[in-house]
DNA sequence: ATATTATTGATAACGTATTATCAAAAACAA
DNA sequence: TTGTTTTTGATAATACGTTATCAATAATAT
């Protein structure tokens, strides 16, 4: 069966707390100034049982690396800075785009990716 | 100098004739009907070139391979099919979202990606 | 507390996309 | 046509993200 530890029960909480989708690199650095000496495989391993039980799900984004996030029941986008390479949540698709799919084409579901600088680095 | 050979000038061809996002695979096998005996490299090489000089431009798409489409001034967003893996031009987008960038964020541009089935597939 | 078994950390191995190497072939200038 | 230099194709090398291996450690049941 599976066990509590340390290490798998700080990386779902890194997630939760940081609230925007994290990279395998951001989930280790922050997972350190917990547990410092935790390694690169344990968070390999920790997000693929997550990814498993549907707790956590990937976000991935054009030109970018792959991220976590914690699921979450809302339809949402994000915003990717080119300066920090941080990436956000963006809330409040209506769920409709103001263009249409091609003649035959089914759309099953669009995402939307901004990009710019964020609030930190637009200062 | 730059010397014009059968090999990168077909890859131009191959890419303005399929007048959608190619991925380098898509470019070597497509290219091969025509001269069957080129080489991956090739095709690496000349895509290298052309995006140097701006012939092409690359598309990125989430959790997609990388693609390649012939440069257009044009803003448009792109169609990924599920079934045969292919990706189209989506035309007409206004420039416009129905929803805001968070606060103090400073959008610059904007990328949207439909998922689905192409016209072929929904048959 | 002890025994059992899953988990961890270090790192080797792997997969895949891309680039480097180099002799043979092709393009160009004269 | 000939000589020079770029390009090509085959494939070795590289980069990098992810997974496998395995002894030591930690979690759980008793």
């Amino acid at each position: 069966m599976q066990r509590d530890t340390k290490q798998r029960g700080t990386i779902l909480k890194v997630l939760k707390i940081a609230d925007r989708p994290l990279s395998i690199e951001e989930i280790l650095v922050t997972t350190r100034k917990i547990i410092p000496g935790i390694g690169i495989a344990t968070v390999y391993r920790a997000i693929k049982s997550y990814l498993q039980n549907k707790k956590i799900t990937k976000v991935n984004l054009p030109g970018c690396q792959q991220r976590y996030e914690v699921t979450s029941l809302e339809h949402n986008h994000h915003f990717w800075c080119r300066m920090c390479d941080k990436v956000f949540k963006v809330p409040g698709c209506s769920g409709k785009l103001n263009f249409n799919s091609p003649e035959g084409f089914q759309t099953e579901l669009h995402e939307i990716t901004l990009k710019g600088l964020c609030s930190e680095c637009s200062l």
